[in-house]
DNA sequence: CGAGGCCTTGACCGCGGTCAATGCCCGTGG
DNA sequence: CCACGGGCATTGACCGCGGTCAAGGCCTCG
């Protein structure tokens, strides 16, 4: 279960086996049910994600009320309301739980005492910062040159595990478009 | 002239004056001419630059041919085709000098040196990408919940010199709405 | 078994994109 | 110095994508 964790972990930094114990032993874990709030509106985020089993997301609350889905995280992959967690500034960002999930976490606190410590961990969270980067900018690069429907079906070819395991609700707002739109598009 | 650049430096990361001097040195002086291409579509971004007077952007061109404005630095500020940068393969971004400009850079050979050496370079490597991923999310929560007219008031609030100084054109692809339609919100 | 949420379908409409015409500014060369 | 040309800004006419509102059916969960 946690060989899934170090797995992730030395694919994005160069890590041995003694800092992969090392880290392994920092991470807690964490039941939670479908909908369940893992962090609230308001509520500072001091927790990095890993997704052992399930998945979460990230949203976020517009003017009018609608939740504005930013970050999905399936089986295996990680990550966490980002901006709260460098800034460890009330969130505007939400996590829960879009199924009945098993996670591990690591506290800010350990997670910035390694990036102290260790210099792979340094490199590691440079590169979970590049790879949020490289992420959002596909995502305006999406917004900004494809219509609705060229969205929907670039995550149907990239991704599509999303669009099996995500509710319509929850995917329309992660493309930004409307239930109602994504509904009559998938009917072509 | 180039205190303005450790000022910068200093605000971002907590370098001490001998540090500054070191780094300082590692930047080179670049002039360049309106409308002048600091880096074209499909070369490597092998440099990172200081804006000392004048105004650059980064852009790609979408598949109608059209430049979108992705990020835009006024004197005294920072950055480049990060995209590029950061993984070196040949950008889809263009850099272009919007005024006649006097830059500073340095090599992605001597950052990535720093990198390595230099503990509070590493930390000002950190600040930059957090800042980067602020910046996009900000752009992301703006394209998805604000008009186009609203997004342009954002600017003159937030950034008036933008509107200042940035031609139409090159504002409206930043704020991602056509010239016509920036035209006519200007005059209300 | 009932209630509430989600999905689907229909009707309507408005924001902002597209195309076209005109005028202006500015840089360039004769 | 002026004449020309090209790019940019502006304005008008038109239109289509996708949002909004509403209604009905289905599934889930208490």
């Amino acid at each position: 279960m946690i060989s899934a964790l170090k797995e992730v972990l030395a694919y994005i930094s160069p890590f041995d086996d003694a800092e992969l114990d090392r880290i392994a032993a920092l991470f807690h874990s964490l039941q939670c049910r479908r909908n369940e709030q893992i962090l609230r509106e308001g509520e500072t985020c001091t927790a990095f994600y890993f997704v052992q089993k399930g998945s979460i997301r990230t949203y976020f609350i517009d003017k009018k009320g609608n939740e504005r889905t930013r970050y999905i995280m399936l089986d295996n992959w990680i990550g966490t309301a980002l901006t709260s967690f460098i800034s460890q500034q009330p969130s505007l960002e939400c996590i829960e739980a879009m199924e009945d999930s098993e996670l591990l976490f690591i506290s800010h606190k350990d997670f910035f005492e390694l990036n102290e410590q260790l210099s792979n961990w340094k490199r590691f969270y440079q590169r979970i910062l590049e790879m949020a980067y490289a992420f959002q900018n596909k995502k305006i690069e999406s917004l900004v040159t494809l219509s609705a429907k060229e969205r929907y079906q670039q995550v149907l070819e990239e991704n599509p595990a999303l669009i099996q395991r995500v509710s319509n609700k929850v995917l329309a707002s992660y493309l930004d478009i409307n239930p109602e739109t994504l509904s009559r598009l998938k009917s072509r």
